[in-house]
DNA sequence: GTGAAAGCGCTAACAA
DNA sequence: TTGTTAGCGCTTTCAC
């Protein structure tokens, strides 16, 4: 039990009888001390079980060797699988990383970003709601914070100036559609969760767009379902009511699509044989799932990794290299496939919201 | 475009023709300060843009308003639910936290805990591999620094010292099987992840081997898997054909109980039909898998969040509230239930080490 | 009600 | 090769 200080440079210093100059240059193995002082420091260190406070190494070298990371949610698979390559990378480099949530709210992006600045971390890396029109991106282009992007992708206008690493979200969507229509669906319609707090949805949903226009197909606007929603039955039999010809749908999210798996099954509709669910992000369970989802992967944990490293080079000054993309693929996977040509009996349509 | 230091205490002091002090008074919102200089002092700091450095705070406070996070694995959904649970009440006392991984590795827990406490975080919670006999945490011990434990269950011998938070591993997983056993299940064997790696895995095998010993039944050694094992379709083949009335599967934790349902299923198994399988944690993407799992639940989220109440009384000066064991529940699910009448038909026993 | 000054632990410029 | 000293930004005595 020790409720003792722990031991500075000056502790040293007069235990070793040198100067906390020389005690410094020892700890930081610079050049131009003799052996004889170079142990006694060493030694004294060890006994005192020094442990440097990086809390004065910070303050006089006005860095902090941390970076800030914000994210929507940290539960999300999505987001979980990301911290961890920004995690790893960052203890690669001896960077430390703090940590915050805001729940898709902007008065938590503005609040934890002021947090995390206060701080002083050398650089951010965030998701934001919505990278479109953001006040808070603005502030921090304004004030030339070093930040990265994840999973946001910037507007074309501002590519120039901001740093995001991502996937393609339009063109993986759009990929997925035109599979979907590969394998012969006419009628597809399309879940996401609310634009407003995602642009990622909003991209995807341009994807969609492109795909089912270029076929010459007509499109609507998706289903918005709330994050928070974890029953989309009612949703489900309203769309299948109004447009009893869907033969597929496409989800802007993993998390949806897998509820949107089940709760098709708790219709009593088969997937894939009566409708086909195509999703985007390839989570990991995804593939364990019967039948495993058919997606879009993305690699989430490189893209975190990515983003440490394109964070490191703004810090050390390069300039922002705008929106780098890494590839996608298409999973197969065994809820989507060519539609069936006798078409399903619809379930009745009675309200779930109370579910039994 | 601002590359220019941002302000200090001494620039709004200036500027609002007041001392330092003065300001720091204001801005800490201290009694004893004029309404005139405090006006001004406000204004000058609006003026300036200016961000409280709390670098310099936290050297003069000597306290980080830090929390040290320090986990096994980001990505896992048993961990990332608990890092929301400890973001979140963290946020909520306006404390940040620094997040470290450590694979499951000594030497990285080392390492990990050693920079953590350079920073002079003002308390860890923290998973270790194993938390029976583990030397970093004898060295916290001895510090004095505060920590909370998440998950591991410390020896009962050590409960005076130390605190930590999780739910009743042994209990929980007794009262799983004893619900196999209850359901008509005689043969259930285990499937962990390695021993050497996990003590969850250990106490969850005991409450396993007290179900079995209890009822009058035989148990075996549960087979260990390692937790980069994604495909156990080898393991399985080689238990049930050496144990070819085995009805049951009992697994260690979720990711592998959904592996093992799918691979059970890739033999041409069914599940539950041919064998029940029970697994522990309950992640929130089993209860979307079809048949929903049958587990035991852990409260994820709740444990994180009650770590960082109880670290924040240790921090406070509170002494060791030893083991708080939140409860969990048993989900009935859909992948265990009475075992059929009659004996599954085994699959060929074939190598499947090169999946097609 | 206010200000001057010390000092948290550390690094680095400068002098010796 | 070594030591002295200033100072990073802040809070907090202590004196006025």
């Amino acid at each position: 039990m020790s409720t003792q200080r722990s031991a500075t440079i000056k502790d040293i210093a007069s235990r070793a009888e040198v100067s906390i100059a020389t005690v410094s240059r020892v700890l930081n193995a610079k050049a131009g001390v003799s052996d004889a002082a170079s142990e006694a420091v060493l030694a004294a260190a060890r006994q005192l079980g020094f442990r440097p406070n990086q809390l004065g190494r910070n303050l006089r070298a006005a860095r902090s060797a941390t970076l800030g990371v914000m994210l929507p949610r940290l539960g999300h698979p999505v987001f979980a699988e990301c911290l961890q390559g920004i995690e790893q990378a960052a203890r690669g480099r001896g960077l430390s990383i703090v940590v915050s949530a805001t729940d898709y709210d902007r008065a938590t992006e503005e609040a934890v970003s002021e947090q995390l600045l206060r701080q002083r971390v050398d650089g951010l890396i965030l998701t934001v709601a919505d990278a479109a029109d953001n006040p808070l991106l603005d502030k921090l282009d304004a004030e030339g914070v070093p930040y990265v992007l994840v999973f946001n992708q910037p507007l074309a206008a501002k590519a120039a100036v901001r740093s995001s690493v991502g996937v393609d979200n339009r063109a993986a969507a759009r990929e997925m559609v035109q599979q979907l229509l590969a394998w012969g669906h006419r009628e597809i319609h399309m879940l996401a969760g609310q634009f407003g707090q995602s642009d990622r949805a909003r991209q995807r949903f341009a994807g969609y767009c492109d795909a089912m226009q270029q076929a010459g197909r007509d499109w609507r606007a998706p289903l918005q379902v709330p994050f928070t929603t974890d029953d989309t039955r009612d949703v489900l039999l309203h769309l299948l009511h109004e447009r009893p010809q869907t033969t597929a749908l496409f989800c802007s999210n993993d998390q949806l699509t897998m509820t949107v798996v089940r709760d098709l099954r708790a219709l009593g509709l088969f997937v894939p044989g009566d409708i086909s669910v195509a999703g985007f992000d390839g989570v990991q369970t995804g593939a364990l799932m019967h039948p495993p989802l058919t997606t879009v992967s993305t690699p989430t944990v490189q893209i975190g990794r990515a983003a440490v490293a394109l964070l490191s080079e703004r810090i050390a000054g390069a300039a922002p290299q705008g929106a780098v993309l890494l590839p996608h693929a298409l999973v197969p996977g065994g809820t989507a496939r060519e539609p069936s040509p006798i078409p399903p009996r619809l379930p009745e349509r009675t309200s779930h919201a109370d579910p039994s």
